[in-house]
RNA sequence: GCCCACGUAGCUCAGUAGGUAGAGCACUUCCUUGGUAAGGAAGAGGUUCAUCGGUUCGAUCCCGAUCGUGGGCUCCA
């Protein structure tokens, strides 16, 4: 709460700002004072300046959802008494409340609640705020059994508390809030889920009510368009009508299935990360999928990490399945002595590895149980840490910008469940905050969200739907060179500890996969595109000239095919299209006599026609890996 | 793992107040040789509606369990 002084000749912030600007001051929501937002009613020092937060403020939206929760609340209660109300704050797009009711909400539930927040909107009742003393504040909501407030009110500090209230309806709220429930321009409830109080999967199942609300009409129809479009990218659609992968419910859950199509653009993005780590010192290594039990004892995972694990057993020896790929290359590294000049050594891993999801968080190709990591691991002298980092932070930069990502960097401490020293974690710390100072670049900090071996740096990728995705990671490790005891000798003849450090830089293919097909909505650029080029017959008379071509462009290592069935052109067009081949070549009467092929783009461009190898010289200086602006456009 | 919803032909979806199921696309055959997003005709396709069990004279439709999917929560690359 402020601390505002209220003088004798206190005015409200909604006096004031009609004072300043009778213009503003109608469309205001609420006030900035000092830097802080508070409601219009409430008075305000003489002497502190106060702005208007109107529409156009950034913070508007989320008062307006916010009051809209409220609103929901108030209909709730109206229509299904004895339900208690939980929380119910702005978040992102919109805003949800929680609920606890004898049933869940079902999507059913929703239209008879949006039509009594349309009648309490039109009522256009006034938010009132008012302040009460904690103990007549819980005897309130106690009296009502709105058992939830009560454990709010009991964690709050100071004796006071503010209540809001709109109509009937009372709520324990910070706020601020709009003047009244007639500023709510359009919203709408989207969705029903449970979720656990105060998000802790130990406390009761509450049943959650999502929705969003705008000033208008029309940023709401333009919301809800998002949302479409968002669904016309979504991965698992996609990757269906363009035959990349499948999912089946006789494999099992979060196992994909790659199919050829989805396989080769697999292939060429491993082709890709091959030769990047091969440019940058990194060895390739491999793996195998099981190891025996007391190796994962002896690295802790058996301890911290089990409930993720597949276990078999073999002739009385139990072996686990790989969940990660640090083991085997720990032992590639005890093979033999290591001398300081050999460091750092970076060994690399396209490594499958099965992790037991619970059942309930697949999804797609971006959270699966069976999936593949470029992953690598870097054994360095202590000194060698910080160099080391920035090595793969630039490997970040200079691989996402050729895929097209923009993203943020956070950095995450050590959790609960961990191994190792306080002073190693201190270390690895510091080390990885150095470098982040080092790059120059900003970073969020997520306390206890680090490995259970080591703090990492997360990278958080943004689509071109603005979503994060968290993809690579760089995590600084002291503990397992300790616990397999690895050493090195140093220049001075000692034994001395390396550091390990584990990075991804795509992370899991699967998942990266996903979100390439998201970003361009399916519509690759031609270095990624599975099919580069299908070649097009006008008739069966271009048939033996389109099959010259495809055989032509697929010795130059273009990835081409034709399409010689017997059907129209716009038929074998709009197939092309539909599978968002970038560049299909037409091949009539006139190409065939002039030995030609015009090519149309994807886009639906035509270009001239053009003998085959001028055409290849064009995609060969466009199939470079980097961003194909065009493709990122919208098919 | 938890809450809610859903699971009908390869795909997208209709349908039955419980009486043994339909469309479009795709597929096959034939006709058509047609210049830039779907040419025409015929045919085949579900062991009967995810699986198993229950209620019922009778279940795709009701109930339960299991598997899977979607939206969330928790967790995560």
């Amino acid at each position: 709460m402020g601390k505002l002084v209220v003088a004798s000749q206190s005015l409200s912030a909604a006096d004031r700002l009609q004072a300043l600007d009778p213009q503003a001051a109608r469309r205001a929501l609420a006030a900035r004072v000092d830097g802080r937002l508070v409601d219009l009613s409430r008075l305000v020092e003489p002497e502190a300046p106060v702005s208007a937060v109107t529409p156009a403020d950034p913070e508007a939206l989320k008062l307006l959802r916010h009051s809209t929760a409220h609103i929901m609340a108030e209909a709730v209660r109206a229509l299904f008494p004895g339900v208690k109300v939980a929380i119910g704050p702005a978040i992102e797009d919109g805003f949800y409340y929680d609920f606890e009711y004898t049933r869940p909400f079902t999507p059913e539930d929703l239209p008879a609640i949006e039509q009594k927040m349309a009648e309490i909107i039109k009522s256009n009742q006034p938010f009132s705020r008012r302040m009460a003393p904690k103990a007549e504040a819980l005897a309130a909501f106690a009296a009502e059994g709105e058992s939830y407030k009560v454990e709010l009110i009991e964690g709050l500090e100071g004796d006071t508390v503010s209540l809001y209230s709109q109509g009937g309806f009372t709520d324990l709220c910070r706020g601020p809030h709009i003047p009244s429930t007639g500023k709510v321009g359009a919203f709408k409830l989207l969705s029903v889920a449970g979720a656990y109080w105060r998000g802790d999967e130990k406390n009761a199942m509450l049943s959650r009510i999502y929705g969003t609300a705008f000033f208008d009409k029309k940023e709401l129809k333009e919301y809800l368009h998002l949302l479409e479009e968002a669904k016309r990218r979504d991965h698992r659609k996609l990757g269906k009508e363009l035959e990349l992968f499948s999912f089946h419910e006789e494999a099992g859950a979060g196992l994909v299935v790659w199919h050829p199509r989805g396989m080769l653009l697999r292939y060429i993005i491993e082709e890709f990360e091959r030769k990047e780590h091969m440019k940058r010192g990194y060895h390739m290594v491999q793996g195998p999928q099981i190891l025996k039990r007391e190796l994962w004892e002896r690295s802790g995972h058996f301890d911290h990490y089990r409930e993720n694990m597949y276990f078999t057993e073999v002739e009385g020896q139990a072996y686990g399945i790989k969940p990660m790929n640090c083991l085997a290359h720990m032992l590639i590294y005890k093979s033999k002595v290591r001398s300081y000049r050999d460091l750092p050594l970076r060994y690399f891993e396209l490594g499958t590895v099965h992790r037991h999801e619970k059942s309930g968080v697949m999804h797609g190709l971006t959270r699966v149980r069976a999936f593949t990591q470029d992953d690598a691991h870097i054994l360095c002298t202590p000194e060698q840490v910080g160099e080391e980092i920035l090595g793969v932070m630039k490997f970040v930069t200079e691989v996402m910008a050729i895929f097209g990502f923009d993203y943020k960097l956070e950095l995450s401490t050590r959790p609960e469940s961990s191994i190792g020293s306080d002073e190693d974690w201190e270390r690895a710390t510091a080390a990885l905050v150095a470098a982040l100072q080092k790059s120059g670049r900003s970073y969020e900090i997520n306390e206890g969200d680090g490995a259970f071996y080591g703090p990492k740096i997360d990278v958080k990728l943004r689509d071109a739907l603005k979503r994060e995705w968290q993809c690579a990671t760089i995590q600084c490790d002291f503990t397992l060179p300790e616990r397999f005891d690895l050493h090195y000798v140093a220049s001075d003849g000692s034994l001395q500890r390396p550091v390990m450090l584990h990075r991804v830089i795509l992370g899991s293919i699967e998942r990266f996969i996903g979100v390439l097909v998201e970003h361009f909505a399916g519509a690759f650029p031609l270095w990624l595109a599975p099919e580069q080029v299908r070649v097009l017959t006008v008739t069966n008379r271009a048939d033996d000239w389109a099959r010259e071509v495809e055989a032509e462009l697929k010795a130059r290592g273009v990835r081409a095919e034709s399409d010689l069935r017997n059907e129209k052109l716009s038929a074998k067009v709009r197939e092309a299209q539909v599978f968002k081949v970038p560049y299909m070549l037409i091949l009539g009467d006139r190409e065939v006599d002039e030995r030609l092929v015009t090519p149309r783009l994807r886009s639906g461009q035509n270009l001239e026609a053009m003998n085959v190898e001028a055409f290849a010289a064009r995609l060969a200086e466009e199939a470079q890996p980097r961003v194909d602006a065009q493709a990122k456009e919208k098919q």
